[in-house]
DNA sequence: CCAGACGTTGTT
DNA sequence: GTCTGG
DNA sequence: CCAGACGTTGTT
DNA sequence: GTCTGG
């Protein structure tokens, strides 16, 4: 299953045709080419969470949204199936619903993909047998707001030192001294974090995730598809990557008291030390945008329906 | 001083 | 290539 | 009536 | 598929 839904009226797939999410609003006001889809092809995209980034000048700055607790995330979803002209496979693609950033998270950017997060919420989403939207739907979409289930963000070690470089804390410093204080404190920790995952790496074996298998049996009736490897990355490369991240900084301790000092970072358009070290990207590639990103770096993603 | 790490992503 | 931890 | 659009994120 | 502009 690809990401980027392919209506299954189509004849081609149209590559300008940006559907790799849908708008929750314009989910709930009907119209659009989400109208014939929403009453009966929704889904579920299975995560570990997702990165945002965070814009600070010129440089994108990686957060890792998940559930505090770390359940798998659930974010709504649409698919659809198709065969195209001239090809006798279905394609089956899928699109991610977003809403609104709720409060706690709009400093980091202002939509945020909509999250499933009660068995209630789950099964009233993948419930189509009404083919038909519904009020409680529209609720569902809502931005997130569960205080049961709450969120949390980390932090990349390369973002920690970025954000906790001498001149940077200096400056935020001046301007809101109550907000240096944790940050400042970090580094030391996450240099030091950072040595051990090194070492960790090599030896450790893959940290307790959730596990999937078990939701998979449990939530849901039918697995789509998963993406294929070639899209997403080889396994081989996800183990690592998924150590890096949970060696991450949880920062919900500090979740309130950053959020002014993160707009304040994100408005900083002076740049700082804004010399891009290792700009990979070619300005045409760059322009290419960067959408919102869901787990890629954690491998596959999962779609789930009801038969 | 040297070994070893260094990196967000991007695509079809 | 350059930085850094040992 | 039919052809054509229907989209999102992030901004160069 | 469904809506809209011409």
């Amino acid at each position: 299953m690809k990401w980027g839904l392919v209506p299954h009226w189509s004849k081609e797939e149209d590559k300008t045709l940006k559907t790799i999410n849908a708008r929750s609003e314009n989910l709930v006001e009907g119209g659009g080419m989400w109208a014939s889809i929403k009453g009966r092809k929704r889904c579920v995209v299975v995560c570990e969470g997702y990165y945002e980034w965070l814009k600070k000048g010129k440089e994108r700055l990686p957060h890792f949204t998940k559930h505090k607790d770390g359940r798998l995330m659930l974010l709504a979803g649409l698919y659809d199936s198709v065969i195209l002209e001239g090809h006798s496979d279905t394609l089956w693609t899928f699109t991610i619903v977003t809403t609104s950033a709720n409060k706690a998270f709009s400093w980091l950017h202002d939509r945020q993909p909509v999250i499933l997060s009660t068995h209630e919420a789950l099964t009233a989403w993948l419930d189509t047998s009404s083919h038909t939207w519904s009020t409680t739907l529209t609720k569902l979409v809502d931005p997130y707001d569960n205080e049961k289930s709450p969120l949390t963000w980390y932090l990349s070690p390369t973002s920690c030192k970025k954000l906790s470089s001498p001149k940077r804390s200096r400056k935020v410093g001046t301007e809101s001294p109550t907000f240096i204080q944790p940050i400042a404190d970090r580094k030391d920790g996450i240099q030091a974090m950072f040595a051990k995952q090194t070492k960790s790496i090599a030896s450790t074996s893959a940290p307790s995730t959730p596990s999937k298998g078990k939701k998979r049996e449990r939530d849901s009736e039918v697995e789509a598809k998963t993406t294929s490897s070639d899209e997403f990355g080889s396994p081989a490369d996800k183990k690592p990557k998924i150590e890096k991240l949970d060696t991450w900084e949880d920062h919900s301790e500090i979740e309130y008291l950053d959020t002014p000092l993160q707009s304040q970072i994100a408005s900083n358009h002076d740049g700082g030390s804004d010399k891009p070290s290792n700009r990979k990207m070619s300005p045409q590639k760059q322009r290419k945008k960067a959408p919102k990103q869901v787990t890629k770096q954690t491998g596959k993603i999962t779609a789930f329906f009801k038969k």
